[in-house]
RNA sequence: GGCCCCGUGGUCAAGCGGUUAAGACAUCGCCCUUUCACGGCGGUAACACGGGUUCGAUUCCCGUCGGGGUCACCA
């Protein structure tokens, strides 16, 4: 059998660029060896299960194109794929009891009183809990444990760590890890309600679905060797270690779900293309052999290295993510294109009498994020209030005085226009500033502010009128001559 | 605080004992141009520090400092 990844989220909420990265990878390695990519739903912890999490991470998964082999709804032979599923089965805790028998595992009756007292307790100095379980329960007798589980004693099962000697774990990215036994806390495997924690049932679902390669962020590096010493408790192959270094904001620090548009649904939301979200996402912690920087997700299956992926933490900035949106939008063909842009064009341009589509294409090799597009294009449905002070420009070498004698002069001519084309258009102001041997933009700066009132544009002012149309064009040549003659006289 | 991990420009990063220390984003300047944009060209900007090892360290080792992670009946 060839490589076996898997991406296991817990349904709690919206799946962010950290999370996506790591599904990501996962799919990556797999099928850059042809290998399979599995999901799995590890939703142990009732309480922090939120309704619809699972569509999200799935649509998520969905639209970024990373499509499992296995997981629900897709059985492969190692299902369920659902660990609230399997829990029915009884199956962790028949796995637990296993351990229980060889002396790794021990039953729990602690309250939760006497386990905070322990940690209270234990308060260093600096105000900080230091606790370790002090295995209190391991000393019970076998008789006594029989007797509380027989007098239906609610109770947790730990695994049994030893305190002293070191135990040594092997990572791809990190290399060989090696920890004192004595800092290895005997974690819950089963809880009191009958559920396996994460630690557990992802190792022994891992274990079963046979993953031979463990994906995940580094924040489980320094749980890893607890996991090892279960795979050998089972006597389990270990599986090959994969851990990437974390994502974090531009402070610094872990990216958290209040602030910030970290996750991928926001992202989508703030007008990037999934495609563009997926290339960004995965040269953050990786880069490829060649200095290349733009891969569609085929292409990166193809490349992909995971001895390449880095151990430092990666900063996400949004910044190149725009950048690299918008070389994506770009590249866009032009019926993909208009699904996105014209949505937001419809949003500005509500008169009928325009051409929505060139409007659209002015903005394509402009905007970084789809949401660009309104402001940049708000002049077309009206002419917005503008400062006379527009028509005096430095480099154009033009001021009031001159613009208003070329907006007099180009009136005419473009009233006798019998075609409204940009060629037409051109032709016309083309041959009025050889006439008058001026420069072009003596010309076409006052045109382009009296058809926009903008002192940016996407397109010029043959563009723009030409879209406007012949009326509209006129009307706002004339509304410019009225402001630059009115200015002029007051002064 | 204990333990673990990390440390090349503002950011992503290449580098894997000998290099003028790539490239990209951002930033700045110039050119092109009909403004912005696009495009083209160029500039500023980095090996955290201190010891070793070595003929030679950004690369290897140790320490310091800095940053992050983790210490749950959460994953």
């Amino acid at each position: 059998m060839g490589i076996r990844t898997r991406y296991a989220p817990s349904p709690t909420g919206k799946m962010h660029v950290g999370n996506l990265r790591t599904a990501l990878y996962e799919f990556l390695i797999a099928k850059h060896e042809g290998g399979d990519f599995l999901f799995r739903i590890e939703d142990t912890d009732t309480e922090r299960y939120v309704e619809g999490a699972i569509d999200v991470i799935n649509n998520t998964m969905a639209l970024a194109g990373l499509v499992y082999d296995e997981g629900p709804g897709k059985d492969g032979g190692y299902g369920p794929y659902v660990q609230s599923e399997r829990v029915k089965s009884g199956l962790y805790l028949s796995y637990a009891k296993q351990l229980v028998e060889k002396g790794e595992a021990y039953y729990c009756f602690c309250t939760k009183e006497r386990l905070d007292k322990l940690r209270a307790d234990s308060v260093n100095e600096n105000g900080k809990e230091t606790a370790k379980y002090d295995k209190h329960c391991l000393g019970l007798s076998k008789e006594e444990v029989e007797k509380k589980l027989a007098a239906g004693e609610p109770y947790v099962i730990r695994q049994n760590n030893p305190d002293s000697g070191s135990t040594v774990f092997s990572d791809i990215i990190y290399g060989d890890i090696t920890v004192d036994n004595a800092e290895l806390d005997d974690m819950i495997l089963i809880k009191s309600d009958g559920y396996p924690t994460y630690n557990f049932a992802n190792v022994v679902d891992d274990h079963l679905m046979k993953i031979t390669h463990v994906v995940r962020g580094n924040e489980y590096l320094s749980s890893a060797p607890k996991y090892n010493r279960l795979y050998e408790a089972f006597g389990w192959e270990i599986p090959v270690y994969i851990h990437c270094p974390v994502i974090t904001d531009e402070e610094h620090k872990k990216l958290s779900k209040r602030r910030g548009d970290a996750s991928f649904e926001d992202l989508i939301e703030l007008g990037f293309l999934p495609e563009a979200i997926v290339n960004y996402v995965a040269l953050l912690g990786w880069s490829p052999s060649e200095d290349r920087e733009i891969y569609s997700l085929e292409e990166l299956i193809k490349i992909f290295d995971y001895r390449r992926i880095s151990k430092s933490p990666a900063v996400f900035d949004i910044q190149k993510l725009k950048w690299m949106n918008g070389e994506y939008i770009k590249a866009l063909d032009n019926e993909k294109y208009y699904e996105y842009a014209l949505p937001q064009v419809k949003s500005v341009i509500k008169r009928n009498d325009l051409d929505l589509k060139k409007i659209a294409d002015l903005c394509k090799s402009r905007i970084e994020v789809f949401p660009d597009i309104p402001e940049k294009i708000d002049f077309f449905e009206e002419l917005c209030d503008y400062d006379v002070s527009m028509y005096t420009h430095k480099k154009m070498k033009t001021n009031s005085e001159n613009s208003l004698a070329v907006l007099k002069d180009m009136l005419p001519v473009i009233e006798n226009l019998k075609e409204f084309s940009i060629d037409a258009i051109t032709e016309a102001v083309m041959g009025y500033v050889q006439e008058k041997g001026i420069k072009n933009g003596q010309a076409l700066w006052p045109l382009r502010t009296a058809v926009s009132g903008k002192q940016m544009t996407p397109g010029g002012a043959y563009e723009i009128m030409e879209i406007l149309g012949k009326e509209e064009s006129l009307k706002r040549i004339r509304t410019g001559i009225d402001m630059l003659e009115e200015s002029i006289n007051a002064v």
